[in-house]
DNA sequence: ATTAAGCCTATCGGAATTATAGACTAATTG
DNA sequence: CAATTAGTCTATAATTCCGATAGGCTTAAT
């Protein structure tokens, strides 16, 4: 499972990437709108400022708002920058490898190659997720919801 | 990440599908050859034992052994035995299912719609890995490991 | 009866997660 | 330039979970 820190910057970000280019929004409005607790909030937005994802405007008329575009950030990035590695085992990553304690050979672990191929797939998707085909989407679902 | 339980559990059922038919084997075996400490691999078993997969004989020549055969036993069981879901949502699991607290509607979520594709892989892939394809890989690669 | 081995219950320490409080800093506006 | 608005920083509380251990109990073989 995500943290909670992941899935809120998620739905922040698309928060955000909704109203792309329309001027910074306060954190309180996004965490009323998206029911997250508006003092983690903070800090979540801390994060992904200081990540360079998103920049802010302090004073009257301040705010959060989309430092890149929609397009370049995808879900892989978010969950890194939370959650760290997106492999179920340490010994499977790159950026946040470590060796698993009890391992005794790792070059002829079966158990590892078959969490490779996981990490590979999920990294792929997770990849091609950006906010933009989040936020297209979102318009998708909609348009399906109001026909029923 | 998965648990220490997760990865003991499989690092102990491979060394079970090793020896395949050939009778119980010592838990204090099993902690030893796999560096898994004894007290904690006692609960690990177990409750492999009470979800079916191993069974047990107790006394003097007793030990642990596979009840299931090797290819009727995947990592995807596992997982759930042990750490639960294999989707990294709530919303997108189907025997673990919960509502996302803060989610708006469910319908709409394009975030959900990412994990879910992840979640459909993944448990694809584990499905597939079971303990036969894992003794088997493991000899696969010992022999290449010999060549160098 | 003795001994070998698995079974059961309880519990502990530490780490991580989620969340909150409160003071501080910067920018805008009248 | 004072007042207000809104983001920033530091600290810490509350919970929960994880990995691990202890110690006694039960069962089965010899």
């Amino acid at each position: 499972m995500i943290s909670k820190k992941s899935k809120y910057a998620l739905n922040a970000l698309v928060h955000l990437a909704r109203q792309y280019g329309e001027g910074p929004i306060l954190i309180s409005t996004i965490a009323e709108e998206e029911n997250i607790p508006q003092k983690f909030l903070e800090t979540i937005l801390l994060d992904l400022k200081n990540s360079g994802i998103l920049g802010s405007k302090k004073g009257k008329g301040g705010g959060y708002y989309l430092r890149k575009k929609p397009e370049e950030v995808n879900i892989a990035q978010v969950l890194r920058l939370f959650d760290g590695a997106i492999a179920l085992l340490p010994c499977v990553t790159f950026r946040f490898y470590e060796r698993c304690e009890e391992c005794k050979d790792e070059d002829t672990c079966s158990i590892r190659e078959a969490f490779l191929k996981v990490r590979n797939e999920s990294v792929r998707i997770f990849k091609n997720e950006t906010l933009k085909t989040l936020v297209e989407r979102e318009k998708v679902l909609l348009k399906k919801k109001r026909k029923k």
